[in-house]
DNA sequence: AGAATATCTTTAGACAAGCTAACTATTAGA
DNA sequence: TCTAATAGTTAGCTTGTCTAAAGATATTCT
């Protein structure tokens, strides 16, 4: 493979101008590394795919003031209710999270980050958002454009034959830790 | 969220030019929207994530001539070769692969796709990978040298604290087929 | 208020797929 | 030839998922 060289990439035949189908490798390639990427963080965190994902998901809406409750893990993350359970009891063991009474609905428990899990998968995820950031923000305007109408093709290529239309979920609702019952 | 409109995209405030953030957001969609599609197609063939995984790996290989060995699977899945021995096991009873003698060494088992394995994924994968490329191949030369670059910064951020070097993987070898069909 | 109903979570039992370790067969080397 | 290395298989265990049923709390109706 190696189109790879110190100093640049090289397209088949000594090209420097990739073609098209040099970006969709180059997408593989990100993919591929980004996947390897998370797998190390999981690996190092002593974590499964499913649980990763859940702090992901835990911290994101964490963030935006929001207190999901199981059964908003069971959506997000396409498993059952009594997988949640079972992996909220995982994330609650190992002290990245915490069960409390839900704010808006009282049979509901409420999922929270402790904030040792913020600083831990800070530690690893942000440092990367950090440079992604760094490097595209040395784009310029048009090439801005550029690369959204590419990655807005991409994802109209993949949705296609997804789904016919669901515009869906209408129910997650979490209640926005403050008392807002309703 | 809905920054999504009939008439396409807008970025916070009306802004109709994507800041860094906003292509980081949609690297983001992308991602979730592939992920969405390859577990329907999953779902739809009854099939596990690494078992299609290995199918894809598989007909790469296939294409390109080579007759990948259970190890070469163990190495590029990361899974045991214990595992890959059942999970061929799964591809061969469910008619997507074959074993046969490995041509150049006896201890080995070469492993092949049937014809059917490969028109069944192409139906569902083959049309996406299509429609990428008629998606990219609208960009004109300038858009793609911008689309190259981000990705290569992409690929870059996530790679930095991945490994310090790895050039890595030396050995795959898998026997080109020697009667080599190609 | 109190019973019926609905919603959310937990527990129990079964299954799938991964791992390590031990075993067989083949190849390479001293 | 005898020994070491390599490829794959098998056996036993662990983990994470599922479904079904039970438990707990709210909400609604009379």
């Amino acid at each position: 493979m190696s189109r790879y060289q110190a100093s640049g990439y090289w397209y088949g035949e000594g090209r420097s101008v990739p073609e098209a189908v040099d970006l969709l490798n180059l997408m593989r390639k990100y993919r591929e590394a980004e996947r390897k990427m998370r797998a190390a963080t999981r690996g190092s965190m002593g974590m499964n795919e499913t649980d990763m994902s859940a702090l992901r998901f835990l911290l994101a809406a964490h963030r935006k003031g929001l207190v999901p409750r199981q059964r908003d893990f069971a959506e997000e993350l396409g498993i059952s209710n009594a997988s949640v359970s079972v992996l909220i009891d995982r994330l609650c063991r190992d002290g990245y999270a915490e069960r409390i009474v839900h704010p808006a609905d009282r049979r509901s428990v409420g999922i929270v980050p402790t904030d040792y899990s913020d600083t831990d998968v800070r530690g690893t995820l942000h440092r990367m958002h950090e440079r992604m950031m760094d490097a595209v923000c040395t784009l310029s305007e048009a090439e801005r454009v550029a690369v959204a109408k590419f990655l807005k093709a991409m994802i109209r290529s993949v949705e296609i034959e997804d789904e016919p239309s669901q515009p869906s979920r209408g129910k997650s609702q979490m209640a926005e830790s403050t008392a807002s019952s309703r």
